[in-house]
DNA sequence: CGGAATGTTGATAGGTGTCAAAGATGGTGG
DNA sequence: CCACCATCTTTGACACCTATCAACATTCCG
């Protein structure tokens, strides 16, 4: 694991008011800032492996990060994305269930797991934080097991391609109901593909169809352009058959 | 919602150890005590439904309830399966994105909104309770995932049986690590079909084939009787191949 | 520039869904 | 108590979607 260490306040930390630590008041905060430590993982390198004992607990600071497992016969499904403010660990039990990887370069801000806990215990403000942060991402994994369990290869490529376009929305402010967007893709297809739930080649194809369909325009593999999300909405097919809030 | 109200010391409540309520001191207690109120729905009754209004929040006192998402053109997903200490409802939200239905007549301990929110800030233990069964939850919500995006029919159903026949040893205490086994089962074909991300055909003839093979025994649709666990658990397919925990 | 990794496309097979019908099961009322 | 009907479950035939195996194209880096 490749190491670099630096040194920011937590005052103008980008992931501030959204990760672990967003309803923390300044003396909390200063408690945080003395036990954090930042770690830069190289693209591709392990963060964390099912099983394994974690003595520190992190928050994304930039970067990707996957959360998936691996079969005994290599299958292998992604559970999980990890974003900018996105949390790794559990207070309270040392060992992981699943693989983290780093999709792209990550930089973690890590916390001693002792030290965290012990603040979770004295500070509710953080551990109310975790709770909604946990409970957030409850329903992702949910809407991603109907996602997994009963959507055909095309569905999901385009709720794919939706959550990426909505996460952008969600960051920059910008809500895009329509026109066209232009999205940078921070997975491979074989991610994507395990993210999926699907084989590589499948997806592959399902991008090729979407293509000669006109509902979207891909300058290079990792470059995908929409021209119009309105109609890539229809065929989402989420419960109430309306466009991704 | 046929509703039956009574009144039982959290002393003796059967969830006690187990429930959101498991950490509480007796002042906790006492607070807790003041302010829920039993309910029951019966078999088929509907909970709560994905986008309604939730005032109460509550834990399953006995029986089986359902947590499913249905798209638009009725395809169904199970994702969550609640049974006696499981919670429901988030503080914080008041809408719910699932459905919950009852599987079994269902006997719910509910608190209002309002007043267990306000427990929620008062009390750590409540808190720290909450979050821990969460962390829980999504676990098991990310192990489904992997179910439903990677396994087979065949290796679905049975981890679905050996999820039972853990879930039986967990509530007796009795491990059983081989030798028969007897299941009741709580859902229906059509139910397990939900929860497997399958169809009523696909998962019957799963277990007429798992008859055929002689790993199990179907003295009726809703009893199974496992002669021998070891012989189930290889075709398992667990990340580490070896037999569930 | 060259080789490895990544992505695309094609042919084929196999697993699961769909449509249809027959068998069990269980509850209800006569 | 039994007959009846609705519901649940099983089984069959067939179609279709996705996985698999294979080859080729492209991109990325060393």
């Amino acid at each position: 694991m490749n190491l670099r260490l630096a040194r920011t306040s937590c005052i103008e930390c980008p992931i501030r008011h959204r990760a672990v630590c967003a309803e923390c008041d300044d003396t909390e905060l200063a408690v945080l800032e003395g036990i954090k430590s930042y770690v830069t993982v190289p693209k591709g390198g392990r963060i964390a492996e099912a099983g394994e004992s974690l003595d520190h607990l992190s928050s994304v600071v930039s970067g990707c990060a996957t959360v998936s497992k691996t079969l005994a016969d290599g299958r292998r499904q992604m559970v999980g994305l990890l974003l900018p403010s996105d949390f790794i660990g559990r207070p309270g039990r040392a060992t992981l269930s699943f693989d983290i990887e780093a999709a792209t370069d990550v930089t973690l801000c890590r916390f001693q797991r002792r030290a965290f806990e012990a603040i979770i215990r004295s500070s509710p403000n953080v551990a109310r934080r975790l709770l909604t942060m946990t409970l957030d991402e409850l329903d992702v994994a949910r809407d991603w097991q109907v996602l997994l369990g009963r959507l055909t290869a095309r569905e999901r490529v385009i709720h794919f391609l939706l959550s990426l376009v909505r996460r952008e929305a969600t960051e920059t402010g910008a809500a895009h109901r329509s026109g066209p967007v232009r999205l940078e893709l921070p997975l491979s297809r074989e991610m994507i593909a395990d993210y999926l739930g699907l084989t590589i080649e499948t997806t592959s194809r399902q991008f090729t169809a979407l293509r000669k369909d006109g509902l979207i325009e891909t300058p290079t593999a990792r470059t995908i352009v929409v021209p119009d999300l309105l109609n890539l909405m229809p065929e989402a097919m989420d419960e109430d058959g309306g466009p991704i809030a």
